[in-house]
DNA sequence: AACGGCACCTGGTCGC
DNA sequence: TGCGACCAGGTGCCGT
């Protein structure tokens, strides 16, 4: 589900709505997730103050007195922000952070693609340690894109798509991205020119930025804290659409596995 | 080393 | 109304 900007509007929030960052207690509630969540987590978080929180690609980063607690909200995780402590478990609920003051930040995951993981040190974290460059970094540039393409066989989509080149970009974006750059999403990352990757560039950059801004994309899942809808989706240029604003019906590819809509005409 | 495809899950929608 | 097929915003891992 979400991207980085619905990752950035869920830290925001949460960053906005929790007022006591001193961690009651981390409570398990079904610890089957991507990975089960580890049951030495309680005793290691207990009693911590959050002194940041932050996010790395699609990543929500909570910076503890010690250690660091890491959640990726996969397809379809959701935080909710829940001030009445007997309030009911609801179907797909997977664990409780709950704040000396007696709010509760609540995971709810229906396909449980998500993750929560604590670790020592950030840098040596298995899943956050191979992530690429931030795309709104300066080092994310014209430059740095043609170099990462260099020799490589693979569609351009997969390439930017790729959290290991740069990170925070889903399906969602790469489409969009593509689309206002012009270029096709299957076009061979190797092909190319040094003005391809700064329109590339740029195009992610302002996506992702105007996104932020609205709060994210809500489909289906997505929610901010509050409940309330991304409302980026109205502003999408092609993806899910059937008409491109040239006039020119939109086409759907399958590039890795995963529906790719593009405009034959505007995009080369 | 690089790449494509599969697996992990649940639920919604569509066609019969 | 029921059932199967297919779809969904992610990504680690496996085989080639």
């Amino acid at each position: 589900m979400p991207e980085l900007p619905e990752v950035e509007t869920v830290v925001k929030a949460i960053n906005k709505s929790i007022k006591s960052r001193q961690i009651n207690k981390f409570k398990i509630i079904n610890s089957k997730l991507r990975w089960t969540i580890s049951s030495y987590i309680p005793s290691k978080t207990k009693d911590n103050y959050i002194k940041t929180i932050y996010r790395r690609g699609k990543y929500i980063i909570f910076k503890l007195d010690i250690g660091y607690l890491i959640i990726h909200l996969g397809m379809t995780g959701i935080i909710k922000f829940i001030n009445d402590k007997d309030l009911p478990y609801e179907k797909h609920d997977h664990f409780d952070i709950e704040f000396k003051d007696g709010y509760i930040l609540r995971y709810n995951d229906v396909r449980k693609f998500g993750s929560v993981h604590y670790c020592k040190n950030i840098d040596n974290q298995f899943l956050v340690k191979k992530l690429g460059c931030e795309p709104l970094d300066d080092t994310f540039d014209k430059f740095y894109l043609k170099r990462v393409c260099q020799k490589k066989e693979i569609p351009i989509k997969n390439l930017i798509m790729n959290q290991t080149i740069v990170t925070g970009i889903g399906n969602i974006y790469a489409c969009e991205a593509l689309f206002i750059s012009e270029i096709k999403p299957h076009k061979k990352s190797k092909s190319l020119t040094l003005d391809n990757c700064e329109k590339l560039v740029n195009a992610i950059k302002f996506v992702l930025k105007k996104s932020i801004r609205d709060g994210g994309t809500t489909l289906k899942d997505f929610k901010s804290l509050d409940g309330k809808p991304g409302y980026f989706k109205q502003k999408l240029l092609v993806y899910g659409k059937q008409l491109c604003g040239c006039g020119n019906e939109i086409k759907i590819l399958k590039i890795g596995g995963r529906s790719s809509f593009y405009c034959n005409k505007c995009q080369k």
